[in-house]
DNA sequence: CTGTTAGCGCGTTCAG
DNA sequence: CTGAACGCGCTAACAG
């Protein structure tokens, strides 16, 4: 349970007491290092009584392996990779735990590192993995550069909520374009005919399945899309607003469709502003269901996702694939969910 | 920019290229791997043109320094531990992110772990870091374990939003007394007499500091009180919301403060449930603002607290330790800032 | 300024 | 079943 760590005992230039390491436990036992090594990693064979004599010593002197050591040696680390746009966003906060929950089951580790949306960031966060020498990697990818290098040096990537790798890898996505399609077709139900449509100006799969999704309801239904409601806004972000107010002064829109949770915000925040009845004056959609959307009044239509078992799937097929390198690619697509609530309804009447 | 790995090249085992190492760009280069280690690592003296030289091959090789090797050699790791509670509380993963963003800008990086709010995840973690030779570790202790083994290991340790660490250590933390002390304050000059206090029952100094803030004002208005009013939820709040509604129906408070937000989510769910109006029928203040709480009608009257700015800073302490161990432990108490809004008012009449 | 030597701690041969 | 020998990749010490 408890270490003692003998208190005469030299000190590292550092400060910090030396580690024990295999040889002063197999010096204790009378064993050699090598069958220290055995008993302690449970690999090869040791006789009973040695084995168990070293483990005593070594539970009583503390010892604690070194990985770096190890991964020297075996060159394959148990530290996995994991890069996310922005831990302070809860959809990635909540990939980041489902990732870290079933990587720890399974005696992996998680380096996280943020991109904040830069493909530079992401890509200086992959050769800190490589120089760690992690056997993959799971990213929500931003650039195709990152996932490109990690390939080329044989490290294994799992692509989480988007698509992007070249040489096409790994991933966990969810069936953006039938959530989007739903979404849509509920309000054209309710009989919509200009919806508005806010999605980030990517060229990832998340996007443009919303974006599809979007204009297949609307063909589905046989209603024209108006180009003019489909603003792309910069993952960045920082005009978003104003797009938003442009959207409703110009085109008029009696719906909108907000792809992902941070444009709903902004479309709710910029609707309330504006002193828009929900959903009288106008009907709001957004994706990526998380609290806030069930607590405000009216409470808003969204397309919910299962965030942190997308998560736990990734961090699935990763261990599954340093298991077996050899298979081909897998792509786990999971389903959306709508969650009708106040914020959608009739267009006005006028 | 990109590196090349030429085609013909043997695979390891694993079935990945073979890694570039400092012995392959010095025998390229016509130098001792000395020479390499020191032209790459900018450290010890090397000619102007063998640096040159050198730089030009390992770029051209595509060299990536091994850490493992590094590590092993210089006994101490680039990689910082993170213990927090839970990567899906919108609060840890701000702290999460304002660690990781400090971290990085310093060639660091974070190996993140969740506790689950176990004392035992986070003792397991602790000995994780411990095999990584990790030079520090930055947590929101769960127990007294934990940190103790860390310290014995001669591992520094920061802990960040509350203190518990016996033998004392750097800490991030707000300062509790003082935020709960002003929120009480506020919902008394209001006029409240019964003020329900929720609060997590922890030996954290968070709580304790809240708990203490709630009666420090009390007791500064001449206020006593009611032992009743004090519910103390378990930090895995299985039973908050019956909680929640026994003291409603037993105390009759006319107003409550929540200590966390997860614990002021809860009651203003209980409320709702139960169609109380808010300010009219009863008040409510919460304690760590988030984004739905200026969502909701009416927004929720909060103690802020700079949650992104406590991680960059427990950070920049460990960083500073880890430069610098001699030196005494050093707390940093940061103010949190009350916020009215339009949840707390006069109570009711009657 | 440079090369040689040695060792960080571990696991994996290979003889015995 | 065990021990001796070796090497993973890097860097610090030490001669030159």
């Amino acid at each position: 349970m408890i270490d003692p760590l003998p208190g005469d005992q030299e000190l590292t230039p550092l400060g910090r007491p030396r580690p024990v390491t295999l040889a002063d436990i197999a010096r204790e036992a009378g064993t050699s290092a090598s069958t220290a090594s055995r008993a302690l990693s449970g690999r090869g064979y040791v006789s009973a009584d040695a084995r168990a004599r070293l483990l005593e010593v070594a539970e009583q002197l503390g010892y604690v392996p070194n990985a770096s050591a190890r991964t020297l040696k075996q060159r394959q680390s148990s530290v996995v990779g994991v890069v996310v746009s922005d831990l302070g966003n809860q959809f990635y906060g909540r990939l980041g735990a489902g990732i870290e929950q079933t990587l720890r089951n399974s005696g992996y580790q998680m380096v996280l590192v943020a991109d904040n949306l830069s493909g530079a960031e992401e890509i200086a966060g992959a050769r800190t993995f490589l120089e760690l020498r992690v056997p993959g990697v799971i990213m929500t990818p931003v650039g195709r550069e990152a996932s490109a290098l990690l390939a080329r040096h044989g490290v294994h990537v799992v692509e989480l909520d988007r698509r992007l790798a070249d040489p096409p890898c790994d991933a966990v996505v969810l069936d953006n374009e039938l959530g989007a399609r739903e979404a849509t077709a509920h309000l054209l139900e309710l009989g919509h005919r200009r919806i508005g449509l806010l999605v980030v100006d990517t060229d990832w799969t998340s996007d443009i399945g919303r974006l599809r999704g979007y204009r297949a309801a609307h063909t589905e239904l046989g209603v024209a899309v108006d180009e003019q409601l489909v603003v792309r806004v910069a993952p960045t972000g920082q005009d978003t607003d104003a797009r938003i107010g442009a959207l409703l002064d110009v085109e008029a829109p009696t719906a909108i469709f907000a792809a992902n949770n941070l444009l709903a915000e902004r479309a709710w925040h910029v609707l309330r502003q504006r002193r828009l009845r929900l959903p009288d004056d106008i009907s709001l959609v957004g994706f990526d269901d998380v609290p806030w959307m069930e607590m405000v009044s009216p409470s808003i239509t969204a397309v919910a996702q299962p965030t942190t078992e997308m998560g736990r799937r990734a961090a699935r097929l990763l261990l599954r694939r340093i298991g077996d390198p050899g298979s081909p690619p897998v792509v786990e697509r999971l389903q959306p969910r709508l969650v009708v609530r106040g914020s959608s309804g009739a267009p006005p009447r006028n």
